[in-house]
DNA sequence: AAGTGGGGCAACCGCCGAGCA
DNA sequence: ATGCTCGGCGGTTGCCCCACT
């Protein structure tokens, strides 16, 4: 036996919405807000399950909801989120202001999957469950494995702010090797004490830090562990260059800010790629993607 | 003009984890 | 500790439209 609907179906409206419906969805939401979406309908007079009425709400309803065709810069970067991502579509959706899971989803299945290909997993796939892969032009390769949302989720409650500390002499050596090379990829950032030195000049083992919630304390640890997981078997030092990339434009920037971050990012992301060796370093590119799927997953909660 | 196949997209389905009693 | 409810997610389905024959 599978399990129980989640409402009764008898009576309920199933389909295409009508322009009345998404009036009285619309208004309603307007004077109560959202939520609650279960008892939603009978409040508001409509005989639509409670998650058809999510549903509905969030993939066409809302006022923030970006309509009309992505640009070839949005494409681009639901490429790159799913090598790195995988099918989270929630999560990609996240990164592109405007845009639903299901319109990404969509779009994926439709036209972006002909035109991306992936070569081989990424090593964040690998603690992954196992999922069909919705793109048909794959059937023939391993199932997409991908990790589940929610238990990452965990990090960002208790992990609050994330420090970024290099070595005085550390930063003395890229300080030089700046002036030394400037078109080498070094990256600061004072405002978050960042200094984070591409691999392509070495990878010189910058250090990062955490501030806890709980302690809230100035100290910064390094080479803790969440859920008995060490963040060092996420994170490979030596490559966390593209890592840091994300997090400048991605996480620490404002993600409301949209597309100029969200473009920002993908020039930081795909001057990485060129820098880091182009396809040759795709093993790479694939690990540390892998590695800063954690930080995307948790979002602003990141920042103070 | 009618039939057919494919693309695009909205909506549905079932599973999962969090929260709560 | 357990079971239930709810919200959220990804996968899939089915309808509509359009181009082509």
């Amino acid at each position: 036996m599978g399990r129980s609907p989640c409402c009764s179906k008898e009576g309920l409206n199933r389909g295409a919405w009508t322009a009345m419906e998404d009036k009285i969805l619309t208004d309603y939401i307007k004077a109560h807000g959202d939520g609650k979406w279960r008892s939603l309908p009978k409040a508001a007079g409509l005989k639509r399950c409670g998650k058809s009425c999510r549903l509905r709400w969030l993939n066409y309803l809302r006022p923030d909801i970006k309509r009309g065709n992505l640009t070839p810069d949005e494409q681009d970067l639901i490429i790159r989120l799913h090598r790195l991502l995988g099918n989270r579509w929630s999560l990609i959706a996240g990164r592109l202001p405007g845009r639903t899971d299901n319109e990404v989803k969509n779009y994926w299945n439709t036209k972006l999957s002909k035109k991306s290909t992936q070569p081989k997993e990424s090593k964040f796939d690998k603690k992954s469950t196992t999922t069909r892969s919705p793109c048909n032009d794959h059937d023939d390769q391993a199932p997409t494995k991908v990790f589940r949302t929610k238990a990452i989720r965990l990090m960002s409650h208790q992990v609050r702010q994330v420090m970024i500390n290099n070595t005085q002499q550390q930063q003395q050596q890229q300080q030089q090797q700046q002036q030394d090379d400037p078109d080498q990829n070094h990256i600061h950032d004072s405002n978050y004490n960042s200094t984070v030195e591409s691999e392509s000049t070495g990878g010189s083992s910058s250090s990062f830090s955490f501030l806890s919630k709980e302690e809230n304390s100035s100290e910064y640890v390094t080479g803790f562990d969440i859920g008995g997981i060490s963040f060092s078997e996420i994170f490979d030092f030596n490559d966390f260059c593209d890592v840091n990339n994300v997090i400048k434009g991605d996480i620490i920037g404002n993600p409301d800010e949209s597309n100029t971050n969200l473009l920002l990012t993908e020039e930081l992301m795909l001057e990485n790629w060129n820098v880091g060796g182009g396809c040759d370093n795709q093993a790479n590119m694939d690990s540390n993607f892998g590695s800063s799927a954690s930080f995307l997953e948790s979002g602003q909660d990141w920042m103070i």
